[in-house]
DNA sequence: CTTTTTAATTATCATTAGATAACTAAAAGG
DNA sequence: CCTTTTAGTTATCTAATGATAATTAAAAAG
């Protein structure tokens, strides 16, 4: 196993995962959120509060585009906008209750679609997939 | 390691390989190509030739729409056209020599960011590696 | 205190991508 | 043959995204 080789079972196995990913969260978006705005939300959900700077950074968006959907995103109250009070030209986003709701439903239903995914997975086999991912995890997608 | 749990630690993991998977194609796709486009092109690249219908239906993008990015690929002179002689309805695409140019370069520089972000590992290192990817692309990313 | 820098906003424009209707041509079915 | 189905194309419209310039307000630096 050189790294050529490695290199070529990666880009298998990472195509796969984006598959596989993209299946489970196909359609479960409200149609109330565009693709980008959702993105926004299931990061905001994973690490709240958050200043736009940071969501724009770690999003790869410019500062005006991130400011217009955080905007788009509180006026359908899915996100609520707080001001630093230690530097008051911060602006922190977190989840609404209704957005904290939307994203719980949403990965509710990508959770039942994991379980139907994984039916008939014994937990020998649980054990070393948890394993695996997390040699992955600490090796390689780090 | 319950099924939920496994589940927890799914998201964090799919997470971290889109995150890298970005990292390590950031930037590679030509300004000549959008990237929707690239994405044909990648997909191109591991099957060709393909025809229309089966692009669309596997990159979830409608037939028209297809057909116009197709089209532009075309005239960019990255694709060809070729009439399948068996059904002359059905219009099987693959990537031109520029194109094949094209998506080897590229992957050639992402392979590049790869090797470098796995300086350092030993080879026990990679087989166990190597051995993790196998294991989760048979049980769950198929 | 004035100047500079940082954080965010507003406005505007161009490009990309998604959706739909109408159409053409070849193949398949009867 | 004639009709229906399949495969793809063309045209058009809308919405989403990306980029940039100009502006505001607060904080930091001098």
């Amino acid at each position: 196993m050189d790294k050529h080789e490695l290199f070529r079972q990666f880009v298998v196995f990472t195509a796969a995962v984006h598959q596989i990913t993209e299946e489970l969260t196909r359609g479960m978006r409200s149609e109330a959120v565009t693709q980008a705005q959702y993105k926004i939300l299931e990061y905001i959900s994973i690490k709240q509060p958050l200043t736009l700077s940071e969501i724009s950074s770690c999003m790869h968006m410019s500062l005006p585009n991130t400011s217009r959907e955080l905007r788009k995103l509180t006026e359908k109250g899915l996100c609520q906008k707080i001001t630093d009070p230690e530097d008051r030209r911060k602006q922190l986003f977190r989840l609404s209750e209704a957005g904290e709701e939307m994203m719980e439903q949403a990965f509710q239903r990508i959770e039942e679609r994991f379980a139907a995914h994984m039916a008939g997975i014994g937990d020998r086999e649980l054990e070393e997939i948890g394993e695996a991912l997390k040699l992955l995890q600490d090796k390689v997608f780090r």
